[in-house]
DNA sequence: TTCATTTTGTGACTTTTGTCAATGGATGCC
DNA sequence: GGCATCCATTGACAAAAGTCACAAAATGAA
């Protein structure tokens, strides 16, 4: 079972059979319908999910218009660091853009998992390390480039987002107007 | 000796004065003169330094203007993350803003530390959450706020920033135009 | 102080992007 | 299939920010 985790996992740090039952109890596996929310605006995230099909987006719901902040698609972990660290309630709502199926373990039993085996410390500061670095690569693309330069980025390195994500997101996720998405568009 | 950096860890964590000793042994003071750099273009990052006095500035020296992507001042870490993890060439130039004093630790010391001394782990997560945490909130600054906005921002929430660092480098941060960052301070 | 250099501010103009309104196409539901 | 809704595109115009040129402060060194 969750084959694609555990290689997933595998790829930052080997793990034997045994250390991988431990955490196999833990999981849990959850699906969305289109649209359906992991997480709702206020409430406080208790745990992360894997993708395992499908794809989810997160965005902020707080001025008039939705800003979208990260997609999330297969193989990948999805979750609003801020609050499950934290523990406090979420500013951000996390749902399917497609139908999605993935694996959801929760804080609790991580930080359990953390105590009885040793080895998914290393894991957790890898994967941490990783989306700090994607974090700091995201914030640079805004922060260097235009609007055009920006589309070509995800274009050449993030072509699937592009695939995937109505153009209406995608401009509320480049943080540009939709229609000057579709004139950087017409361009090429 | 380093009580600053010893109370801010402990913010973290409580540290017993034993394991104290052990990663006292590992800290090394340095001292920067103005402009001096911590980090050049290229090289592989080997540490981090936690700024005792003075302040810092972390610019991109890629295209032809140069692009400020952090500032840091007493009582905060600094180091190139991605270069220090992935032990890679730097792209980040870190440089002293100010005359400063820093404590300096190594990479490698930090890794046996770990093994040492396991409350640091701990502490390292926790650090390591809030750089997270601190990056999302740079990159929402750009994608949901105006100029004008991140400027308020910025005033609101981070002032000394605004006080102690010249214009042109703030325009660079911000990702404006020295000249509108100007126009927009004198419309307040 | 004086001079040179660095940093900041202003005006005129250009370019880019946003906004509004309308249209066309696609999709999904009945 | 027909209709309605959603999404993408286009044009005209407005607003915002960038660029260039230059001037005024501020800073620092001799």
């Amino acid at each position: 079972m969750y084959t694609a985790l555990r290689s997933h996992l595998e790829t930052i740090c080997p793990i034997t059979d045994a250390d991988w039952s431990v955490f196999e109890s833990c999981l849990e596996t959850k699906t969305y319908a289109k649209n359906e929310p992991l997480l709702t605006l206020g409430q406080v995230c208790k745990g992360i999910w894997f993708i395992q099909s499908g794809s989810g987006r997160s965005y902020l719901p707080n001025d008039r218009v939705e800003v979208c902040v990260a997609f999330t698609f297969e193989n990948e972990f999805v979750t609003d660091f801020e609050s499950l660290t934290k523990q406090q309630p979420s500013e951000v709502v996390i749902c399917a853009l497609e139908k999605m199926e993935a694996v959801y373990f929760s804080r609790k039993s991580l930080i359990d998992l953390y105590k009885q085996v040793p080895v998914f410390v290393e894991v957790g500061q890898r994967i941490m390390e990783n989306l700090l670095i994607q974090k700091d690569h995201y914030a640079t693309l805004f922060t260097r480039l235009s609007p055009t330069e920006r589309y070509a980025h995800l274009l050449h390195h993030f072509p699937h987002i592009i695939q995937r994500v109505p153009l209406y997101y995608l401009a509320s996720y480049l943080g540009i107007a939709r229609e000057t998405l579709s004139r950087i568009r017409q361009k090429k």
